[in-house]
DNA sequence: GCACAATCGGTATGTTATAATCGATAAAAA
DNA sequence: TTTTTATCGATTATAACATACCGATTGTGC
């Protein structure tokens, strides 16, 4: 398989057909068409048929695509078959959350360490070591990691993230709200809330409005 | 301001002004242009100037906008000046955490009350009660509450869909990965992190390859 | 008071993503 | 074996979006 140039809309679609194939009992049939996917998801058929063909070549006609091999397909795609390493800076609520999400191993990452400011615990619930922020630097020289999770508030986060690209990182995950100013080589996914929030809000302020 | 037809990509990108906006100095000018906006979040400047006018019509030639108007005409855009009021369903950890981020009552929502198949507490640290499930649908008949946060597993997360609908929610912001069917006037709004880890996972397999 | 510089707001263009159409293919049925 | 049907994959059209351009407006400095 070979891939080009991936658009990040195809991108972010393709965990959901993962998950709905994951979601299938097993006593389905061993083959499913695009066309039954994008029924099953609400979506056109053709945008469905056309991810597909991005990352596999497996479908037949009239048979459509093997289960399994598809989702061997989307997950070596996506690269949940080799794991990522991360470090989780500010182990607040939010913070604690994430580790707790178990969803997380499946898509291949790895939270090895969790960071604070004032760590008010050794070890979270699910056995993940929690270090002052002085440790931050010591611990990315030991291990390799790639990745940053940010939880921090909005007003601590551009410093977090400096000294994440300080040590190394490649990829930040942001869930502050804050615009973060890294080098152009370092990719800042931003998780915000407030953006879902402003299209729901919108969204019933159409509805009250059409009431009216 | 006559709002006419706003599209989803300038609506999200307003809440990310608006914080910008919000975590400047008191002591910075009153005016800021769109120019100086575009180049603090490293945007085009044309894009912002777009879409301030969208919401607001404060922008002086060689001045700018007014700062403190301008926040009042994206917040008042957004509905962030009257609240909506939420239930949210599955007080795990994730739920928990988002109901201690205080952060949501500028954005105009209140989660009034959770609810959960086996309630563990009375109360949050934040004292806001938790219900079992059972208690759902009186809870509605006497609250008019239009928004349902789901964060609960994805096996379930269908199953509480239909039962927020049901009790004349209008708009959903699910936390679960799977796909919920529900009628064409209700709104879903997906947080799903799997969607932002595969944008990550994508970029750092690509930065891999790269180095090699 | 007048030229200048900076910024806004609208229009036009190009690019990208989504949707529709059509022929090809393979399994199933006759 | 032939016909039918469902599905794939490619091509084309449509729409949304981002970008670039240009005139209009308003302060600033001379």
């Amino acid at each position: 398989m070979e891939q080009k140039k991936i658009s990040k809309s195809v991108l972010k679609r393709l965990p959901g057909y993962l998950a709905y194939l994951k979601s299938m009992p097993d006593n389905s049939p061993p083959h499913i068409s695009a066309t039954a996917l994008a029924n099953a998801l609400g979506m056109g058929e053709v945008q469905v048929r056309k991810d597909l063909a991005m990352v596999s070549d497996g479908g037949r006609p009239k048979i459509g695509y093997l289960r399994e091999a598809l989702m061997e397909d989307i997950e070596q795609f996506l690269g949940y078959d080799n794991t990522t390493d991360a470090v989780l800076i500010g182990a607040g609520k939010l913070g604690q959350a994430l580790m707790g999400y178990k969803g997380f191993q499946e898509y291949g990452l790895n939270i090895m360490a969790a960071f604070d400011r004032t760590p008010k615990m050794e070890r979270t619930d699910e056995g993940i070591p929690v270090y002052p922020m002085s440790a931050l630097e010591g611990y990315m020289a030991r291990h390799k990691v790639l990745m940053g999770i940010i939880t921090v508030p909005g007003d601590s986060a551009q410093e977090v993230a400096d000294q994440l690209v300080h040590c190394g990182i490649k990829a930040i995950w942001s869930f502050a709200s804050a615009h973060l100013e890294v080098p152009d080589n370092i990719l800042v996914q931003y998780e915000n809330m407030a953006t879902s929030l402003a299209v729901l809000s919108m969204h019933l302020q159409a509805q009250m409005k059409e009431k009216k």
